[in-house]
DNA sequence: AGTCTCTATATGCATTAAGAATATAGATGT
DNA sequence: ACATCTATATTCTTAATGCATATAGAGACT
């Protein structure tokens, strides 16, 4: 089993685990978090990274990856950012949503819900197959 | 508005729908639907393709794709494959489940209850953020 | 002054899943 | 003989992501 409770065992020559034979990504998932969460409230890329453990990443996307999703946001013109170089420490690049982005959001959690009901449809399948 | 009720306008220019930019692909999600279909009822290829209907994909994995996961599930010897020479028409490929398929189908399914939770958390968040 | 750690952003490279285009070929009908 | 439908397979390309690494300011401690 592997730290997800699923499937992957440990490597035993390596003594690493590989990886996750059952894993299903969401794939831009990424992205309506992050303008959800600027939603909310507008922020920065460190912290953000932080606020993303409440969407219950398996793995949570690496700094890197979501410094890159922010800045083709911003090129996409769904956020604006500016420097901040009051508060303490380096200065931090201030997000926040644009209208275009509020739109976005609405738009893309049509599809979320969507991609809800496929998910639904595979679990109620299993359970006619499996569970009587 | 895109065909997918979303956001994606066609490009005039060229005449044709863009790329439809509030996509949430769920990556990997093929393959344990292949796996169920094949638990419900062996089968080949191309008859999988027209039963991924159901779990109402935005757009269905052409079937280069469907054909290559099969391929690699063998090879991780979760389906296993024969020729069917009988029937009508060209020999067809007839997958079915091994006991590890059948493991997998038990895991996977762990690991979309997980990606659905993720999926509930985006769209409570936005409840809260959006219908009050 | 030197250096260590924490915070914060950014870039280049490699990997992986998926789609597009294309190739192959048997069976069937005209 | 030829077109069409069924069926499988391969090659090339693209897109999203992770890994490794680079850069640098601020504060703490010696």
């Amino acid at each position: 089993m592997c730290a997800k409770d699923c499937c992957a065992p440990k490597d035993e020559r390596k003594g690493v685990e590989i990886a996750c034979k059952c894993e299903t990504r969401v794939q831009r998932f990424l992205q309506p978090c992050l303008l959800l969460l600027l939603k909310v409230k507008p922020s920065y890329g460190y912290e953000l990274v932080e606020n993303l453990h409440q969407f219950g990443f398996d793995e949570l996307p690496d700094p890197a990856t979501t410094y890159k999703n922010l800045r083709i946001m911003e090129q996409e013109g769904w956020v604006a950012s500016q420097w901040d170089t009051g508060g303490p420490g380096p200065a931090r690049r201030i997000y926040q949503v644009t209208p275009e982005g509020e739109d976005l959001i609405q738009s893309w959690t049509v599809a979320i819900r969507r991609t809800q009901e496929s998910l639904n449809t595979f679990l109620s399948l299993y359970e006619r197959e499996f569970k009587k």
